[in-house]
DNA sequence: CGCTCATCTTGACGATGTCAAGAAACATGT
DNA sequence: ACATGTTTCTTGACATCGTCAAGATGAGCG
């Protein structure tokens, strides 16, 4: 509780994972190192051992938080949107990308694979919490256009996601020729609900002879 | 010429880059690193300095050789593809996604932002190579939707590229549930010939009261 | 008080990227 | 043919990294 440093730190590991997000922030990913982040908190190089026993036990560690906070964004966006199914999946997707545009190195870390231990129980159950936002905005879009089986519904679910995603990991790569750095705009992301849902005016009859209006 | 082993090596840059592609194969990206290619090739651990002045530079050069590939085989998979705007569209599509199957550790590479000079004029263009053919699949396909602005034809283009790369990372990620070790097949791609076109027999108005019937 | 054990420090090892200095082979001019 | 300069490669070094081993420290508990 005290400020003082003591040979026994008392809450090493909270104060490594603090030390970490920080870094990630300030330095980036290629700067998230084992001995910068114990420099960081203050402890000797090989401190971090007995809490996380290796570099990717760490950084999976702060993989599942920024999940976490992933989750949040995509809540808080839904949150504060209209509840009809169109509205809730503009609103996740909107949640996805703000996300990822605040934090980008945590976004990149989240989906490098070699660098994390996806049997990692915490870390899984993070993702999953997340993609249930996915699964929820999903279902009722589904439904919308007919789709019930399993099968279809994953399948739009894989469908929002990779557009979503893709637009996300596409804009941080700097491939739209935008800069995160730079006060500019990026380019709008994918029209999902146009193309799911049609647009607003639109009567469309789909090729099982079902007449449907939306909006 | 000759298969001895001379002190000047003669075709040291290719020699490298041919070991750097087979490192990237057979072990993974993480393993790719100077002294192991320099090893490779049966030179000292500082002879690419010449050549490649830092990693970084022969990590691009072996992306931009891997861009070529690419580029290659989208243009095979439109090639065996009937010249209609959907079937060009989806074979380029099922070209990228075969490229990512096929070399998913140089998939990786070559949209790994912080190991790459973005700035190389070689690397830059073989991007942009492969970037042409999603553009010349998009065209026709935004000129049936009737979206003939440059503005709209950008959108098209993100959005065909988001979906099929979001597809493909994710894929790659293993956030499919799928491991590209074991034999199964993976779940299908993104239906974008549909979102985009509708499906086969369907009748569509679109909102400005544009009647369109597809194949 | 004394014992036990989790926690932290110190020191080391091999691997990495990069730099500096020098050796070896090629190129060129005369 | 020979000398000279330049490119190419080797050797050696340094800092940094992850990881391991051994020991110091202090908290918890009888």
């Amino acid at each position: 509780m005290s400020g003082k440093v003591r040979y026994h730190h008392g809450d090493l590991r909270n104060a490594l994972l603090q030390a970490a997000v920080a870094i990630l922030e300030e330095e980036g990913l290629d700067a998230l190192s084992l001995r910068a982040v114990a420099a960081r908190a203050g402890v000797s190089h090989a401190a971090p051992a007995h809490h996380f026993p290796t570099l990717k036990h760490l950084l999976t560690a702060v993989a599942a938080d920024a999940f976490a906070r992933f989750r949040d964004a995509m809540q808080t966006a839904r949150d504060s949107a209209p509840s009809d199914p169109r509205s809730q999946l503009g609103a996740a997707g909107d949640g996805y990308i703000r996300f990822a545009r605040a934090s980008p190195q945590a976004f990149r870390l989240m989906f490098s694979p070699s660098r994390l231990d996806w049997r990692d129980a915490e870390f899984h159950a993070a993702g999953q919490a997340a993609y249930s936002q996915l699964k929820d905005v999903s279902a009722p879009v589904a439904e919308l256009r007919g789709e019930t089986s399993e099968a279809e519904r994953r399948a739009l679910e894989r469908t929002v996601w990779s557009s979503v995603h893709g637009y996300c990991h596409l804009l941080l790569s700097g491939q739209f020729g935008w800069q995160s750095d730079g006060g500019a705009e990026p380019p709008p992301r994918p029209d999902i609900e146009g193309l799911l849902l049609g647009k607003g005016s639109e009567v469309k009859i789909g090729c099982k002879g079902v007449l449907k209006r939306e909006l």
